[in-house]
DNA sequence: ATGCATGAGCA
DNA sequence: GCTCATGCATA
């Protein structure tokens, strides 16, 4: 009883090795990724003029720290401790896990890439005007006073992972520049309705909803905690399934994955639930195991204020070339990757966002 | 619950 | 180099 909390369950199985495989990434993207409004033309756009804009994003942002916050610190801790994969356990504890096989989730594959991104905002003003603001006392600029981000590479490992690999793909790649929302998914469509519960592939948004509330309940129900399903995953030995983090199950619940994550998760947990379920009948052992750690790796934090001067900039400009992401970087003294990075993730987030509200 | 990061596959 | 799926580390 009571695992409620953490705990590791147990990470048994080798590892699957598995020659290699592809995880969904290019899932389909078709789906929902058209939404950009892609502006094309990335690595010019600022050529000429993009100073102003840095400066206006930058004092924008600048003007808005001001208002309260007075804090010249940072405190980056940009400090990547490599550490040593050498395990491949699986568990996703703070062992290192990472494991075996792969596996895409998605329904249909195809990137596209947009076009890329163009969009000026017009600026026609003054540029200048903010541009004092910016190095108030806050340390905006690149003005020392905050860490020197010194951290070094990451070197990390790996993980794969593991998910059953969908594969029916059909044929139609078209991208649309404009998302439109009508059916995500995929083709089968079956039925409609409510829930068709018979199903998997369901590209409904509602559905997922719903059962993404159920799962979580009957999980807690259950007393697993959302590490607990991650690992005990790789025990339903589905092909291509391994296990999954806490990270993911929580955004699985909470909905904070794309929706064709959602999709190809959607069977893989319900076949869990099921399964747990079932073995709570029949008295399961608990899973106690815990593992010995390694080192770990340190996270990069970004202060408010670099935060919102990244912001500033991804308002102008979401897909900044490499020289743009370098000049930001130096202005605001992080390291070039640590922005380049933030921008990714900025966009991976926005589109989640926009899809979300389309729903 | 989330921020920052890695990595596979593709353009 | 981007997107996507995921994860470790954290707040």
């Amino acid at each position: 009883m009571m695992s409620m909390n953490s705990k590791q369950p147990f990470s048994m199985h080798p590892i699957l090795h598995e020659p290699k495989y592809n995880p969904l990434h290019s899932s389909s993207e078709a789906i929902r990724r058209a939404c950009l409004p892609t502006p094309s033309l990335q690595g010019n756009i600022f050529a000429g003029f993009d100073e102003s804009l840095l400066h206006r994003a930058e004092a924008l942002a600048a003007v808005d720290i001001v208002a309260q916050k007075g804090h010249p610190f940072k405190p980056d801790a940009t400090y990547h401790t490599m550490t040593t994969m050498t395990s491949m356990t699986c568990t996703p504890s703070p062992s290192t896990a990472h494991l075996h096989h792969p596996s895409v989730l998605a329904t249909h594959h195809h990137h596209h890439h947009h076009p890329s991104a163009h969009h000026q905002p017009s600026q026609g003003l003054d540029g200048d005007l903010l541009d004092h603001l910016t190095p108030g006392g806050i340390s905006l600029g690149g003005m020392p006073g905050s860490d020197v981000c010194s951290s070094a590479s990451h070197t990390h490992a790996a993980h794969m992972s593991a998910i059953n690999h969908m594969q029916q793909h059909h044929h139609h790649h078209q991208q649309t520049m404009g998302m439109h929302p009508h059916g995500l998914a995929s083709h089968t469509s079956m039925g409609g309705g409510g829930g068709g519960g018979g199903g998997d592939v369901e590209p409904d948004p509602r559905e997922l909803e719903s059962f993404a509330e159920r799962f979580k309940q009957r999980r807690i129900k259950l007393g697993v905690t959302q590490a607990d399903v991650g690992s005990a995953l790789a025990n339903l030995k589905i092909p291509g399934v391994g296990c999954l983090s806490q990270s993911t199950i929580c955004r699985f619940e909470s909905l904070t994955l794309s929706h064709n994550n959602m999709v190809a998760l959607k069977p893989i947990l319900e076949a869990w639930l099921e399964e747990a379920e079932r073995a709570q009948r029949e008295k399961m052992s608990k899973p106690e195991i815990f593992n010995g750690g390694d080192k770990k790796r340190k996270r990069t934090s970004i202060a408010a204020p670099e935060k919102r001067s990244l912001e500033a900039y991804f308002a102008v400009q979401p897909r900044p070339s490499s020289e743009k992401i370098a000049a930001i970087a130096e202005k605001l003294d992080l390291k070039k990757n640590v922005v380049r990075v933030w921008f990714c993730n900025q966009r991976q987030k926005q589109k989640r966002m926009k899809f979300s509200a389309a729903h």
